[in-house]
Parts: C-alpha cells; structure tokens; sequence
DNA sequence: TATTGTTATACTCTATAACTATA
DNA sequence: TATAGTTATAGAGTATAACAATA
C-alpha cells in the first residue's frame, strides 16, 4: 500500500522537523490542541489525542516541566484540572507552526490546485471512516 | 493542517489493527519489506527504514527471538549478516498482509476510483518531495 | 459507586556514541 | 582506514492496572 508508505514518510520528515526545535510530534500535537481549547481538562484532552489519561499525565508532567503547560484546579469540581498555555508555551507553538506548515506545504509542492481540493474531499472520507474505526 | 492530522488518525488505527496481531508498525514494515527483498543486509535494511543501523540491531533481536527472522552470515564478506524471514515469520506477515490492506481499503471507502487515482498523483509527488528533503 | 487524575511497571522505539571484527 | 554490526545509555511514548481524592 503506497497510501501508508508515503503517509509514514511524510510523517517522518515532520518528526524530524520538530526534533530540531526540540519538540516531539505527541508533544506537538497536545501543545496545538491547547492553542484552540485553552482550559480542556486532562480526560477531555486524553480523548482528543486518543490516548490513555495516565499517558496524558506523562505528557503534561513534561511540559509542565519545560514550561510550557500549566494545571489550574477547576473552580467548581476538586478534581478536575483544566490545562492552559503558559505565555511562553503560546510563544513556542506560535514559533513552531509556521515551521510545520512550511514543511507540509513544501511537500505539497507540485500538487495542483486541483488536486489539493480533490485531496481534500479523499481525507474528509477516510477521516470519517478511520474514526468511525475506533 | 488537515493532512497531518488524518495521517495520524489513519496511523492510530493501523498501528491498533497491528497491535491485535502482536505486531508493531516497525516491526510490520521490516517484516513487510523482508517479504520483498530476502537477503538484504542489515545495513541496507536500515537504509531503507530510515532508522539507524544500532536501532535495525535491536529490531531484528526481537524478531529473532520470536522466530520470525534469521541472521546468516553472508559467504564472501565476514562483516556482513543476510536477513531471511523464517518460515513462521513469511506465515506471520502473510497473515498480518491482508487484514492489513483491509483495514487500509475499509478507510477508503466511499472514495472513488477517479479520487483513488488522483489521489495518486499527489501522493508520488508528496512522496519525491517528502524525499528530497532528507 | 463513578469519575478525575496520579503512580507504578514493563516494553518498544529512537538517538547517540563507543566498541568489535573484518575488509 | 573504512565498513558492518553490536552494545550501552538515556529518554519519550504507550499499554495496563492499581491507587487516592472527589463527586
């Protein structure tokens, strides 16, 4: 099946991307999440990144670590946590995306207009499908 | 970025399709490309994975110890090991093979064969320029 | 009782680098 | 010396399951 070669490819130089800015793609991914859901709580985040909540914990712990994520106790329920941004984890991500899109957009280079939107209606379909999977 | 985010979805759910066959995505792609190309050395096997020779080394550990794979020393060059696939590792990945490209085809259902075949296009061209970024 | 989050354990994978044996 | 393979180390990610605190 090309389709999973050339997804593991692409997938691969984009790891290698974010390896030279000293960020992991789970890591990456959780760091995106937050930019659009500041205040998501670990379980809601854990379902989002379809991982477990312990593993979830793990990930926070890291980035707590580097300063990048924060816990703040929810205001109504004891033991909820709601996870935010701190300033300079917006700062990084703000900084690594345009680094990631770059990536995915040179790989992209060569693909008419065409074929992007044609590519476009192939992954809102196996989107659909790959998730009903789960 | 859309793409991103379906390739790892189409990823999450192969890796979890492997999984129910007690095999890795690594592991599946080694087996996989043995499959093809029997006899290839160690260092050409990592090549062709992109990982490093050390990280092949332990790879292929594991899958010696589950009996799936051999090393054989190679007849004219001392240094060199040829990889084989035992005959339970070819039964192994011939049983994983299909269940593989089933779960792959049953994401793609409902695209069509003129999407399927556009669909192709962009993924050799992501695939060259994917590629010659490394 | 059920849920949120934490902790412990074990394993695979990866990067890096030092090491050996052979060429 | 260069190359093929091995070994050691360290870290991230994941699965699983037991655990504490709160609801």
């Amino acid at each position: 099946m090309q389709l999973v070669r050339t997804f593991s490819r692409v997938q691969r130089v984009i790891v290698q991307t974010l390896a030279a800015q000293d960020v992991t793609l789970p890591q990456f991914d959780l760091l995106a999440t937050l930019r659009f859901s500041d205040g998501v709580t670990q379980q809601e985040l854990a379902e989002r990144l379809l991982v477990t909540k312990g593993n979830v914990c793990g990930l926070i712990d890291r980035l707590e670590k580097l300063g990048w994520v924060e816990r703040r106790p929810d205001d109504h329920d004891g033991r909820v946590n709601r996870l935010h941004l701190t300033s300079r984890g917006r700062r990084k991500v703000e900084a690594v995306l345009p680094q990631h899109d770059a990536v995915v957009l040179r790989m992209m280079q060569g693909v008419s207009p065409d074929q992007v939107h044609a590519l476009q209606s192939v992954l809102d379909q196996v989107e659909r499908q790959a998730t009903s999977d789960e």
